[in-house]
DNA sequence: GGTTATTTGTTCGTATGTATC
DNA sequence: AGATACATACGAACAAATAAC
């Protein structure tokens, strides 16, 4: 018999995924703490070192943090930022930037397919914040803005897992960003093309859009050489 | 302060990086079993609970595989692959294919620049399988030649993160490719498409692999209506 | 500033279920 | 069927960090 049977689950992963279904449906919310142990315990119907383990798991996948002394707390709702974290600290910039280049084209497309009022008004909400910030050569506010035009650009595809590995590379992503606009000498050009590729969403160009993520990409591979 | 300072790691979190330095250096290869806990203890110093949620937080997290009465079992070198097919499930079809045409549309671009001679011997050996099995009507031989081709596509692309990523996506694809090569009665038209793909690629034409893409990726999603 | 209560961190002992030979 | 090896699960105790008084 190699038909792998699904084994009845242990207890341990039952509690897991007790957990994760209050994370989900929100009744445990981000930030807040989770009942202590003892509460659980007796919620759960399970000894001590059982739910330990449950909690222990999903602290390692990110969605809880413990901290002795306090208690526990939500710290995410999916479990992708964890594991993406930690693979992409092992990846060089070239292959993240890559990775981003792959999402961002994809993103722009939808978005330049999809867009509705909302979205655009998101989108020139966060040009605005980008102009606004070169024009004070306030870079730390600059690369703040131009995380969140790069959200609001994937928001606007409608493509949830789509947005969601965007978001969650995107932490990753800030370090990487750093080091471009700080060598990118010329916060014009990026600032430019940047306003050409919303402008493209807007007007639903698609391969506009396209091709300007191309450029910028090209860009920024140019000048980690 | 807001400085959040890094606590000193637990002894879990301790033993769960050991581990996985472990199993990342080869050290505990992929499929064999791991010592029995009784020895981890005194490897590691710890008490048994300790381990468990050391082991247990690698079981959640896909690297590992615990069965009762018979041992422990290395599943896998990364956590990405759980946490992205835990994703996936809660995906359309539709949305997991965008995602995968913005990979693969890197990749095929990636590996029209950067494929080496021994690319194009894996290249040609899987889309011949492809046809050979188009030719003998055995469909689930050629969704496994399809998969395989796909993947050293990528393979060609020469950027591990961007692999990986596609890699522990394909679990998840195999049902949704199912769908879509069952729903294209002209197997000819899907073979024909990537005997075009890999042709751009060998040929080294960038412009002509991301169109292809392109195109059976617009097929696949017009077939989903 | 010190004491106490709360909460997580860690250990030990014991019993049970499951697979292999 | 019995013995062995292993993971599963429970309960009790003490340590360490934090918060509240």
């Amino acid at each position: 018999m190699t038909i792998s049977k699904t084994n009845r689950l242990s207890l341990v992963e039952q509690v897991v995924s007790q957990i994760e279904s209050l994370i989900e449906s929100g009744e445990w919310k981000i930030g807040n703490q989770i009942p202590p142990e003892m509460d659980l315990i007796q919620q759960f119907d399970v000894s001590r070192n059982t739910l330990r383990e449950a909690v222990r798991s999903l602290v390692y996948a990110g969605l809880l943090v413990t901290k002795q002394g306090k208690g526990t707390f939500v710290r995410s709702s999916s479990a992708l930022g964890a594991a993406i974290e930690r693979r992409i600290q092992q990846s060089s910039i070239l292959e993240t930037l890559e990775v981003r280049h792959a999402l961002e084209r994809e993103g722009a497309q939808l978005a330049a397919l999809r867009r509705n009022q909302e979205d655009i008004e998101q989108l020139r909400f966060h040009i605005s914040a980008c102009s606004r910030a070169a024009e004070a050569k306030d870079i730390k506010a600059y690369e703040e803005a131009d995380i969140q035009l790069h959200k609001s650009i994937m928001v606007s595809s409608h493509n949830d897992l789509l947005i969601d590995l965007y978001e969650h590379m995107e932490y990753s992503l800030h370090e990487s960003i750093h080091q471009i606009v700080e060598m990118s000498s010329d916060v014009n050009f990026h600032l430019n093309i940047h306003c050409k590729l919303v402008d493209s969403i807007i007007e639903q160009d698609v391969n506009r859009a396209i091709e300007t993520v191309n450029e910028y990409i090209a860009q920024f591979k140019k000048s980690l050489e």
